[in-house]
DNA sequence: GGAATATACATGCAGATGCATTTAAATGTC
DNA sequence: GACATTTAAATGCATCTGCATGTATATTCC
């Protein structure tokens, strides 16, 4: 029989999985009405800018952003051919690439942002006092394995 | 610029996109490890099991599982022809079906169930007390339109 | 150094999803 | 009652995803 203790759990699983769906609908909807690429593309771009100077190995970005490493293959792919990625062959091992963003990917990074970062403030900054998100981020934390 | 103060709110939506997707992906590679459908599948079960005496609209669970019309009518395809599902004309409004739940249905569901709920409290109720959890649920409620 | 194994990434194929449109029935207007 | 509008659900088509496998290079072990 189910555990009554249990169900705040259960509870908090639908809560997270409801509460996500909505954000995510939101931000997409709002990238696409300003015709702009989706959010995957947007967490790409934002590490590949942030190692700009280095580039990025691809098994890097797929413990980064927890994609499977053919969803991020083709994520690349799709990103590449919209000019705004490159991948260079990695010199010191030559079965991998180094990602690099380029100007054109950083253009359409710096006009996604504050899209993308309204959103989060209509949704999130209304509606959550700051105590309340940091306790948030805290619990969400204590789920990382 | 961005305003340092806004940036709790980045690191909840961050919080809650992984958060939802390390769940998510345990749930799902648990249900698939014991040979039973996706997570889909048992929300649409769910809730015609609720309402197996009455069956339900598909516009009803549209809403109350957030799915678009055009992905709620193939899922109910996909599950219809594994048998787990009825969709019957409804007489009241001949351009609508009514849903309902078979025994086959009802079968699978109560097999998907410990095997969910094992994977929610493995990793919520290991690592989160009563007390986080109730707070998260208040907290992500505050996010419903 | 050579065979076996492991790692990095790509890809063929089937199935799922998103978008736009279609079909059918209900409702509203005159 | 005939016609336009709205609503419920299905579907064609393009894109995306998942799984399994392929290709190339690197590492391990003898």
């Amino acid at each position: 029989m189910t555990d009554l203790n249990d169900e705040i759990y259960e509870a908090a699983w639908v809560s997270l999985a409801r509460g996500h769906q909505g954000v995510l609908g939101r931000i997409e909807t709002a990238l696409q009405s300003a015709d702009l690429p989706p959010l995957s593309w947007y967490d790409v771009l934002l590490e590949l800018s942030r190692s700009r100077e280095t580039g990025v190995r691809a098994f890097e970005l797929e413990s980064r952003l927890l994609l499977p490493q053919y969803g991020l293959s083709r994520l690349l792919d799709r990103i590449e051919k919209a000019g705004y990625i490159e991948r260079r062959v990695c010199e010191d091992d030559r079965r991998g690439k180094l990602l690099f963003i380029t100007q054109s990917g950083e253009d359409i990074r710096q006009r996604m942002w504050p899209i993308y970062q309204k959103a989060i403030l209509d949704i999130l900054g209304k509606k959550l006092s700051k105590k309340e998100a940091e306790q948030f981020v805290l619990t969400l934390s204590k789920l990382r394995v």
